[in-house]
RNA sequence: GGGGCCGUGGGGUAGCCUGGUAUAUCCUUUCGGCUUUGGGAGCCGGAGACCCGAGUUCAAAUCUCGGCGGCCCCA
């Protein structure tokens, strides 16, 4: 068994995901995937990190799977924006029923309800919650596990209320940090997008988006956080009495991660050899294979279980494989799985007291002494690692992105990323989504240190005053 | 929305056009055994498949129709 290599990205993750045992693709349902317990303990230790930073200040709630129709429809510009992906629970056994009940596509109508009825006063406020659940999509174009679901498992949604449209435009800039924080947990890069107007979130007041580069030049979605202003508390009567008891509406935002976070772990760390992942979430850490010779494979044998006991007490996830299989076969296997360290035990280490050390990121091995393996030295080599992944993954970004200087040089961007300066009319963003045959992601918030701009022309379509947009090609 | 292609063991495939071999090909996987172990070892023996339904026919993996499932291209 082996992968195709990662320059051929499609057919690539196609195969990680399933020779990597994180999903099983063979689910009967276009668009439904398995999670293997591998998959499934890799998710749970990335949205472990997630829930930590969400209970900061968030409460965990569960709002149901199901939405009647009546409320669905209460916003107009949200259905709309739903209306062709919902899927619908029309019977009761074999009853029709009267209203129609929606699987959530998102649970803005969901919660608001019930929000309308918890909120009263300004003590109430604000309101901060969050829920980790699925959600449902009729997806009609391709799907890929952990990209593009008709059933999203692990949709973690965010949604809070306050007093004013400023006091949640704080909260906005908040949850920009905390997913800031989160994606650099896992050293994964990330554009900070301000989406255009015409493709935000249906009912929103803005949309920023978090973007990431796949290795194929495509990029992904993996984050977006709304501000949806008063919007949905009119439609929903979500009213808070204020000190001077006049009833006000509530701002409110809302804020999301799916399990394309996976999908980006996955996709750009990952090498011809495998997945690659940080060592804190990577359900097995350290792996230790005994290089068992004739004669010699009971010291050996000694040795590798006393530095699995020294493993143990020091809390890691590992492997001692001692199963048939020749070492050769062993590395691959474990490095397809993405394991952060290996430890090889052979003979000429149980003679001096050392083990063979080397990160599934570099092919470099070292000895180092097993009494010297600490804590300390373990969490050194995982946060150098860290850095490795992330750097590596930059100059990876860095090599798709394109600076076209005028109109003529979005016309060939094949499978590149193109930063340019643009004014925010409709007009020239839909033009230069014409020229370039890609999608105009929106306004870069902030300019990342690898993006090579130092200052910001003119609209490169009319001229006007331009900000750094984004053209690509997305997933 | 429009067009095209495909469905054979757990995974990848040959066979299909031109229906018929007595046991459906090869790789991988998996189980048992011998031997071995510093980057995917070898040998021996075993396990495992024609998507579902209908039709044509003496005979269907192969032809026709329908269903289900998957993939690709264009808008």
């Amino acid at each position: 068994m082996s992968l195709p290599s990662k320059d051929n990205f499609s057919e690539w993750y196609h195969e990680i995901i399933q020779q990597a045992e994180i999903m099983d693709i063979r689910y009967p349902v276009k668009g439904l995937y398995v999670w293997y317990p591998f998959g499934f303990r890799l998710r749970n230790n990335v949205y472990k990190k997630l829930r930590e930073i969400m209970d900061r200040e968030h409460d965990e709630v569960y709002f149901p799977t199901l939405i009647p129709e009546t409320e669905l429809r209460k916003e107009s510009e949200h259905i709309r924006g739903f209306e062709n992906e919902v899927y619908w629970v029309t019977h009761g056994g074999n009853d029709p029923l009267d209203v129609k009940l929606a699987l959530r596509p998102t649970s803005e109508t969901a919660m608001y309800p019930m929000f309308a009825l918890w909120i009263r006063s300004h003590a109430d406020l604000p309101l901060k919650v969050y829920q980790i659940v699925n959600t449902f999509r009729y997806e009609t174009k391709h799907t890929r596990p952990l990209i593009r679901l008709r059933e999203i498992t692990s949709f973690k949604e965010a949604h809070t209320a306050h007093k004013s449209f400023e006091e949640a435009e704080i909260q906005v800039k908040k949850a920009i940090e905390y997913y800031k924080e989160f994606y650099d947990f896992l050293a994964i890069p990330y554009m900070v997008i301000r989406r255009p107007d015409w493709d935000k979130f249906p009912g929103a007041a803005y949309t920023i988006a978090f973007d990431t580069i796949m290795p194929d030049g495509r990029t992904l979605q993996i984050g977006t956080v709304h501000h949806l202003a008063d919007n949905f508390a009119k439609t929903f009567g979500i009213l808070y009495e204020d000190v001077g008891g006049e009833h006000r509406y509530v701002h409110q935002t809302c804020y999301g991660i799916s399990e394309r976070c996976i999908a980006a772990l996955i996709g750009i760390h990952g090498d011809d050899n495998g997945l690659v992942l940080p060592f804190e979430v990577s359900p097995i850490q350290a792996v230790i294979i005994p290089i068992p010779y004739k004669g010699k494979d009971e010291v050996v044998r000694e040795a590798s279980k006393k530095l699995a006991n020294k493993l143990s007490d020091l809390g890691i996830k590992f492997v001692l494989d001692e199963s048939e299989d020749r070492p050769g076969a062993k590395y691959y296997k474990w490095e397809l799985k993405g394991v952060p360290i290996r430890f090889e035990i052979g003979p000429k280490e149980v003679e001096s007291g050392e083990v063979v050390v080397s990160f599934r990121d570099e092919k470099r091995k070292f000895k180092a002494k097993i009494e010297e393996i600490s804590s300390e030295v373990i969490s050194r080599w995982a946060s150098e690692m860290r850095e490795r992944m992330r750097k590596k993954a930059i100059e990876m970004m860095k090599q798709k992105l394109v600076y076209p200087k005028d109109v003529d040089g979005l016309k060939e961007l094949e499978r590149n990323v193109a930063v340019i300066s643009l004014c925010r009319n409709r007009e020239c963003g839909e033009y230069v989504e014409e020229i370039s045959k890609a999608r105009l992601l929106g306004w870069l918030e902030e300019t990342p240190w690898w993006v090579e701009v130092k200052e910001v022309d003119s609209c490169i379509v009319c001229g006007g005053k331009g900000s750094l947009a984004v053209l690509a090609k997305s997933y």
